[in-house]
DNA sequence: TGCCCCAAGGTAAACGGTTTCCGTCCACTC
DNA sequence: GAGTGGACGGAAACCGTTTACCTTGGGGCA
């Protein structure tokens, strides 16, 4: 695009071809070809030629005879059932990180792990679309039926897991078992020591790393949860709310809830203020995911932070990279405790 | 150019063509070519059999080629600049719901309308993918010169804005004056005669909108806005909070409260609560947009709602019809308000 | 010199559809 | 029996790249 300020009358651009270039190279079409995508054997001065014709001319190869030329197209799939918002865009945004300068596109995939067509769909998706790479966020992820199709298919992918499920190159770990365990540790040594946990469904691999971590790190302080101090959720505000209730209720009621994440950490908020609770006087929360509600909302959660944007773009990179990339390239990501206002010390 | 080369072609498969179902049919690819475009000079019997066959042997044809041959990619681009996840997500599962059962896929161009080389960015991508079509959401739908690159590059395209400012058939409007007048009207109904208005950037047209149709309003009731009483913010959690801030310390301070969207809502919120404020006993407030948090926090927000999934649908609907869709088709949506917790008649 | 080999680049055939430009066949109608 | 129009075929061109395969020229080496 010319940058000069706007005229009215707009030409028409003339399209231009590879064989533009070429002719004006003095060179086969091949050889441009070759220079756009693997120049290792044409000699430097005729691809120094090439490379300032196709800046001159802003040439740009179209997608659409590559792809079909390339039996593939330049197309990035994100196929997720997430349902946060947050995390929906937060993810996008990396992955595009990742794809900018590339000439690949994002594609977005939404669906239902839950729909009876759910596998038609997908398959039917990857099987057309002869994707370029597809990336898997939870908990998608974590269906190895989906990952096979892809296999099949010959379509390079990058699950997002909170446990290793899958080849180092296709996977991207989130530890988010060192999140809860910093979360517990954080309870343990404000002094709690009746402690309850909502979890998340049975279903998400991350509901049992999250626990898992959370054990782990009271267990350093000899502390454990009692099993009727694990109650499950559904990782959202409603079911947040009625596990709470749940524990609230108990005549000795715990003093801190870790949330399995912050939409049923605001559950707990509710529960807490309809009991007459004050948080975090009365009792302490946590959750996980540090959502923009959890900076909103009063007071303010202490929760977990997961970089979720930073994910997506190793996801994309790795990727965009491939199974020879750089050895040393970071393959993991560590949430974080970050502390706000919702946890004190309990009162006795 | 880093095409992530390293890649072989993908291997052979049992790749079924159309030459295939021709053959099968005992038709000339000519005519499977017909019965899957256009299908008007098509005998009923032959396309039956036709259809049957594709079903029965799962054939699509294959997109990269049919682009290439019609000069047009299947990709429908969402180009924004919207920060908002929830709008953002939503507006993509709209358009996504009209876009299932076509052959197009649903690509994401987030932008930044301030970036030097904005415009260049996003006229190479429009050069390039020679798109399908595009949906434009507020703001960039409201900026006159991407829809001129579109038209430029024959690209068909729904600008979805709270003002006419394109031809019917190009064009949703979200009636957004007609939710805050009823803002305005539950408000003065409630009793309340100092109100003041947080409203959004000059630069966005949905603020002027908001603040025209609260007065609109206000006046049926023979109420209006003194002008230091309006007070601009960002559309942000930060200048909502400051500009409510501003107005709460006023000698005669409003008794309520608009704010332009929820994010600033949540600004008075705060501002409120560190003035020893209580919602709503002290200070009416009303938002705008129906986020989530809306609906999370305490105490819940009365708020103006608009089905952005709805509007995204309309827009794709109506991007997939082309202007010669059904007359019929509605192309505006009318946002209501809610009424929750954050409003009560004043104290006296 | 003769031979082999490699770097550098050319040629033509894919890739999998759509389209153009006729034609043909056939059933109806007048 | 001629005219008409709907349904469909055939061949080739085309869309803009990439790829399989081949040529060419020149240098190293025995």
């Amino acid at each position: 695009m010319d940058t000069g300020q706007g005229r009215p009358g707009a030409r028409r651009k003339p399209k231009i071809t590879i064989n533009d270039i070429a002719r004006m190279a003095g060179v086969s079409k091949k050889t441009v070809s070759r220079v756009i995508n693997d120049a290792t054997t044409v000699k430097a001065s005729t691809r120094d030629k090439i490379k300032a014709l196709i800046k001159e001319y802003d040439f740009s190869p179209d997608p659409q005879a590559r792809a079909l030329a390339f039996r593939r197209s330049f197309l990035v799939a994100m196929i997720y059932d997430n349902p946060s918002p947050q995390y929906i865009v937060n993810m996008q945004r990396g992955i595009l990180d990742a794809l900018a300068g590339s000439s690949c596109q994002l594609v977005i995939r939404p669906c239902d792990r839950n729909a009876p067509d759910f596998y038609d769909m997908i398959g039917e998706f990857i099987e057309q679309q002869r994707l370029f790479g597809a990336v898997l966020p939870p908990s998608v992820s974590e269906d190895d039926h989906i990952a096979e199709m892809l296999k099949e298919a010959d379509c390079p992918y990058v699950r997002i897991a909170s446990v290793e499920l899958d080849e180092p190159h296709r996977m991207i770990r989130t530890r988010e078992a060192h999140g809860a365990a910093e979360a517990a540790r954080h309870l343990a040594r404000l002094g709690h020591r009746r402690i309850a946990h909502i979890r998340g469904p049975e279903s998400f691999r991350s509901s049992h790393e999250r626990l898992r971590g959370f054990q782990d790190g009271l267990s350093e302080f000899g502390l454990h949860l009692k099993d009727d101090d694990i109650v499950f959720g559904g990782y959202t505000y409603e079911t947040g709310y009625e596990c709470a209730r749940q524990l609230l209720a108990k005549p000795e009621r715990p003093t801190a809830i870790f949330a399995g994440n912050d939409e049923m950490a605001l559950g707990v908020y509710k529960a807490a203020r309809e009991l007459g609770l004050s948080v975090p006087a009365d009792i302490s929360v946590v959750g996980f995911d540090d959502t923009p509600i959890a900076s909103r909302i009063a007071p303010y959660l202490t929760t977990v932070h997961s970089p979720i944007r930073d994910i997506g773009y190793l996801a994309g990179k790795l990727l965009m990279d491939g199974p020879k990339g750089p050895k040393g390239a970071m393959t993991s990501i560590t949430p974080e405790l970050v502390v706000r206002e919702s946890t004190a010390a309990p009162a006795f």
